[in-house]
DNA sequence: TTTCGGCATTGATCCGGCTCAAGGCCCGTA
DNA sequence: TACGGGCCTTGAGCCGGATCAATGCCGAAA
């Protein structure tokens, strides 16, 4: 074979796809399922390799991944760096709906498929327009908080923290029911975790068989097994106690 | 004086506010005050030290910052960190739309006056609401962008460049209109720096004065002067030359 | 004025993670 | 079966930034 196998992935249910909000609106399931197919592209692939948005790319809608993975490259200084990876049922493009075009570079890490919202073709929506709006809300401030705390994570903690919180959170992404996977593959890199984490590849790599050791979890490749989810959790920093969430007497104001 | 002296601070205009969009639809300067005015709650002030929310705090609205400046402090495992500084004509509380509470605290740095936008009073906009909705999109779509942007600093870079990009973004946050300011204020402790860019203070410190000694810039106790905003750029990495954004051809999909 | 407490600076030392360098493994190809 | 290349792992040494400790500065209160 001279070309690599092209595998077909499952592909994740339309009920776990952040866009499934948006996508009952505009009628899924529903007698008016033309109106859904008007709105939204269905299944499209895209192979390993290929990217999806380049910057300069104006910005026409966002997309939801259906099936495979996608990272983000972004020009930071004078580097190209990792600065975002995407996993089944999660939106691109929603930082780009404001300015109108993308600035950075999303590729396939693996042969994948996606669906677009196209936003030019939203008036068809008519009076449901509202309540779509209100989906896509729901969707963006959920994402932010997300990504406040991966990056919290990112910015705050040592190279063990780091690591364990950026596999954890990937296990959690890659399963559809949204908790821990205890067996996954990793879609991309050592490389790229290293880039993405701020990380030295080889910092990674050592993290991994001391992690292995220590039986927490178990890499072979890019096949990964959790063996002790609690571990992973509290190396991560993510068990949290209760806090008294002391309130001061507050100061008069002016 | 037994009470530290409670200075009026100027307010930043309605039109450099995020909320400014928003208001308008809602009917800021036409007859319709009066719709304004049952949504948006006005130039509400809040002492130094006081806290707008905590954890648990149930979801009501968002917040805009009129005048002064606030910080947000998270919960990363067992620590608590500073995680957001929020200046002037900015949002608070777009990550909570969703959920409907806060876990985090949002504690005022100086003497401050904000406005609260009521999500319960939404439905009064009637027609409007498109528009409103509209708005908040654009401008969730517009603070994702810039938090995405900052987190990618914060984790990449080494202590100069995080320093420097941190410096700029809080001289052209400070400055109305949008371009760094050459002479500001800075309203937050060198400790909560530290802790936003995951730097021990010590470290911050002998920054800032390499930073003054080679002629960048001068920090006399919280005053800031920029004397250097090229190298300032250069430092934080924001100096961007075109990229070619070589687009490979692309594999055939599957 | 002195004292005090909070914040900032500066110095000395240590260690986590980077860098450089050398293998090892696995898969695709001949 | 052997070869080659991409990716990963492991080791040795070094350096940036953390930590510990001491001192300096400044505004508030007595």
């Amino acid at each position: 074979m001279t070309r690599r196998s092209c595998r077909r992935r499952p592909e994740v249910e339309c009920r776990d796809c952040e866009l499934f909000g948006i996508c009952q609106v505009a009628g899924l399931g529903s007698i008016d399922d033309s109106l859904l197919e008007s709105v939204v592209s269905r299944r499209w692939p895209v192979a390993r390799g290929d990217k999806l948005v380049t910057p300069g790319t104006p910005f026409r809608g966002i997309f939801a991944v259906k099936s495979g993975a996608f990272r983000t490259l972004s020009r930071i200084g004078q580097r190209v760096r990792v600065t975002d990876f995407h996993f089944p049922g999660e939106l691109i493009g929603l930082e780009t709906i404001e300015s109108g075009g993308y600035i950075h570079t999303v590729e396939a890490l693996d042969d994948s498929s996606i669906c677009e919202l196209g936003f030019s073709r939203l008036h068809r929506l008519g009076p449901r327009l509202v309540q779509f709006q209100e989906q896509l809300i729901q969707a963006m401030s959920r994402r932010m908080r997300h990504d406040q705390q991966l990056c919290a994570l990112a910015r705050a903690q040592n190279s063990e923290q780091r690591l364990a919180a950026f596999l954890y959170s990937v296990a959690t992404r890659l399963n559809p029911d949204q908790r821990p996977a205890a067996e996954f593959r990793l879609p991309m890199l050592r490389e790229d975790i290293a880039d993405y984490l701020g990380l030295a590849i080889e910092t990674i790599s050592r993290l991994l068989t001391q992690f292995s050791q220590r039986g927490i979890l178990h890499l072979r490749g890019r096949n990964a097994q959790i063996h002790d989810f609690k571990s992973l959790r509290a190396l991560a920093g993510l068990d949290v106690l209760v806090e008294p969430a002391g309130i001061e007497p507050p100061a008069e104001p002016c």
